[in-house]
DNA sequence: GCCAGATCATAAGT
DNA sequence: CACTTATGATCTGG
């Protein structure tokens, strides 16, 4: 098997000397498939698509240069004129489900939920903390699909497309994704069948043509960057980063690169071989198979990817690597992959496995001179085992230990020694008490709330679902979020309390360069995960006169965003009822406004930004006056470690179209955001 | 009570 | 079409 690594090495030798991009024109084009040469050392190739979307069709090049051939146009088929690139326009959605149906065929009409089939022998549902989980579901159950009527053409105008920004692109699909799924999961845990809601929002995604840049790539994919997070393997499948949904090694086939050899692309060392993952720039890969849990083990063949991987030796074209880790804040031992940028294969071996049984062994290195991707994971690691080797810190807690974690100032730009003097709370006060005269709500339920259980109340004040996953993340964003209150018969444990517990991140205070002090994290964060709670003093908006100053540590409510108002872009779509809910007339200005200038938390430092990554939700939970609810940070997307924190200030004094206005017309702020869609101020 | 391993259904490729 | 690849979530046994 050595021999057989011996022999590919030998045989491309006279090719090596060569870069890939003056053997890229060699590169005979097959009848039915397109190749498009850009400058090195990236080409595109791709079979004709039966499905011409905008994906393909205006496929351009790595940004920022665009694609020079004319080849693009081939792919261009019936698509859509320029500015109309929405790929849905001509698939309505009832097009896409139901995705594949299973043996016993149902029609919408005799779908019955789960629950109304539960055997009466399983009535007694394991409720536990950490497995909260329906009992009783049927393999039967599990075959159903939900299904979606509406189509998708009216909330899709607009939708980006890659070519015109493959960044924006890329985040709107992450988005879209994402809310699919935590909808789809709240929804099916009701009805005990809440498993791998993953994988049934990417069939949604991929029967709606929602996935971009489809076209296997070398090098970098546009629109994702180096650092960029996923939490499933499939999320990296929808945006192009890593085709294969389950494979660790992609690659194109010989016959797609019009050549005698197949060529790796990219690699997913998620930790199911015996990788080295010590060096952040370096890697040894084990190759793909003989590992199956199911069946037998066996030596690895050189084949498929590991072939692949072993042209690639010879080759040394660019391979994307992503690098894995264990996702902290998962109960359920969820991993987060982390896109480390492209590397190169130095050199490859066969190896004796842990099991006696040989594997390929790959070392890749990470080309130089590219942005910081795993090694900031490391970093933070460190930091997070010995706060005190934080270099630039000037204070190890801000907070004082009033936080569960204590909360790093550093300066790695300027002179400033810190922030002005305040006092560090992590709640809210009140300057009088609320809603004494009615009582809390609160449910019944023993050990913890159960998502489709009617009885609980709680469920009930939320539009009968419990608005958090297992693991605290948030399904949607709505107009007022219930947690459990103090008076609820359920235990700490339940998943209904949440934002109550308060910030569970190791943050930094840092030093901006424009916007003063801002706030990022160590840790990752995942879109609808628990950021923080806006504490300070709050204002009563009616009794505030004219000479209080609103400065920059005043948070007030605006119409929520564009932006947090589309979050819920997926969740609306897979509703029966019509998206318009989630209108801005739905969500009300709140007359709440809290002051931070003299006592406040971490929020006191979130800057804003025209394309932010947070968003604040109401929440209630301690008391009933309804118009000043706790203001609590939640991530829109997935924030890698390190990353500014910011949300959207709102446009302040009378924005056009909002009634109620503010009587504080205050001052329009520059805003030095930097987002491709800045207003300008705010 | 915790963790490693088993089990199960699954997507997207060859 | 059969087969491979291995995930993610839960279940089971030591």
């Amino acid at each position: 098997m050595g021999s057989l690594i011996g022999e590919a090495e030998t045989a491309e030798q006279p090719l090596d000397p060569k870069p890939l991009h003056s053997l890229a024109p060699m590169f005979p084009t097959p009848p039915g498939y397109d190749v498009a040469i850009s400058d090195p050392p990236f080409f595109y190739i791709t079979p004709i698509q039966q499905h011409p979307g905008p994906a393909a069709a205006s496929f351009a090049g790595p940004p920022p240069q665009q694609h020079p051939g004319p080849a693009p146009a081939s792919f261009a088929g019936p698509s859509p004129g320029p500015g109309s690139a929405v790929p849905l326009k001509a698939t309505p959605i009832s097009a896409a489900f139901p995705a594949r149906r299973l043996k016993e065929e149902t029609s919408d009409e005799d779908y019955t939920p789960a629950s109304e089939k539960r055997k009466p022998s399983s009535s007694s549902p394991k409720r536990t903390a950490k497995r909260v989980r329906q009992a009783g579901d049927s393999t039967a159950a599990n075959t159903k699909q939900r299904p979606i009527r509406r189509s998708l053409s009216k909330e899709l105008a607009g939708w980006p497309s890659t070519s015109d920004n493959p960044r924006e692109a890329v985040e709107a699909t992450m988005a879209m994704f994402d809310s699919l799924r935590r909808r789809t999961l709240q929804l099916d845990e009701k009805e005990g069948l809440g498993r791998r809601a993953d994988l049934k929002a990417s069939v949604l995604m991929n029967h709606n043509n929602l996935k971009i840049n489809t076209l296997k790539t070398i090098g970098p994919v546009p629109g994702v960057e180096i650092g960029d997070i996923f939490f499933y393997r499939i999320e990296m499948c929808i945006v192009g980063l890593h085709a294969p949904s389950m494979a660790g090694i992609d690659y194109l086939s010989a016959k797609l690169a019009g050549r005698d050899e197949s060529l790796a692309v990219s690699i997913i060392s998620s930790g199911g071989y015996e990788n080295v993952e010590d060096e952040t720039d370096t890697l040894v890969y084990t190759g793909q198979g003989g590992n199956s849990r199911r069946k037998e083990k066996h030596d690895q063949k050189l084949e498929k990817g590991n072939l692949a991987l072993s042209n690639s030796a010879s080759k040394k074209n660019p391979i994307r690597v992503v690098r894995s880790a264990r996702d902290p804040f998962s109960i359920t031992a969820g991993k987060v992959y982390i896109y480390d940028g492209v590397y190169r294969v130095e050199d490859s071996w066969m190896d004796t496995a842990k099991n006696g049984f040989s594997v390929f062994k790959y070392r890749l290195r990470r080309e130089p001179g590219q942005p910081d991707g795993f090694s900031a994971w490391k970093m933070t690691d460190r930091w997070k085992a010995n706060r005190a080797t934080r270099e630039n810190a000037i204070v190890l807690d801000l907070s004082s230990g009033a936080e569960i974690l204590p909360v790093c100032l550093v300066n790695e730009v300027d002179g400033e020694g810190g922030p002005s003097h305040f006092k560090y709370v992590t709640g809210v006060k009140h300057s009088r008490p609320l809603g004494r005269n009615r009582p809390l709500h609160h449910c019944e339920c023993t050990s913890v709330c159960m998502p489709g259980d009617p009885n609980c109340s709680c469920a009930r004040q939320n539009g009968g679902d419990l608005p958090y996953d297992l693991d605290g993340v948030l399904a949607r964003h709505v107009p007022l979020l219930y947690e459990c209150s103090r008076d609820c018969h359920c235990t700490k444990n339940c998943r209904n309390r949440v934002a109550q517990k308060g910030v569970q991140l190791n943050f930094e205070v840092f030093r901006t360069g424009e916007r003063g002090w801002g706030l990022r994290s160590w840790d990752p964060i995942r879109a609808g995960a628990f950021v923080c709670e806006y504490a300070g003093q709050v204002m009563d908006e009616t009794n505030m006169s004219m000479d209080v100053q609103e400065d920059e540590y005043t948070f007030r409510t605006t119409c929520p965003s564009d932006k947090a108002l589309r979050w819920n872009l997926g969740a609306e779509l897979l509703e029966e009822k019509g998206a318009d809910d989630a209108t801005a007339e739905r969500f009300k200005k709140l007359p709440v406004v809290i002051s931070a200038k003299d006592a406040g938390n971490v929020a006191r430092f979130i800057n804003h930004s025209c394309s932010p990554n947070l968003l604040w939700q109401a929440v209630q939970y301690d008391h009933t006056d309804d118009s000043y609810p706790h203001i609590m940070f939640f991530a829109m997307k997935h924030i890698p470690p390190m990353t500014e924190l910011t949300y959207d200030y709102g446009i302040r004094g009378a924005p056009p179209g909002l009634k109620g206005k503010s009587p504080l017309a205050c001052k329009l702020r520059p805003c030095f955001c930097g987002s491709a869609n800045c207003r300008g101020s705010f």
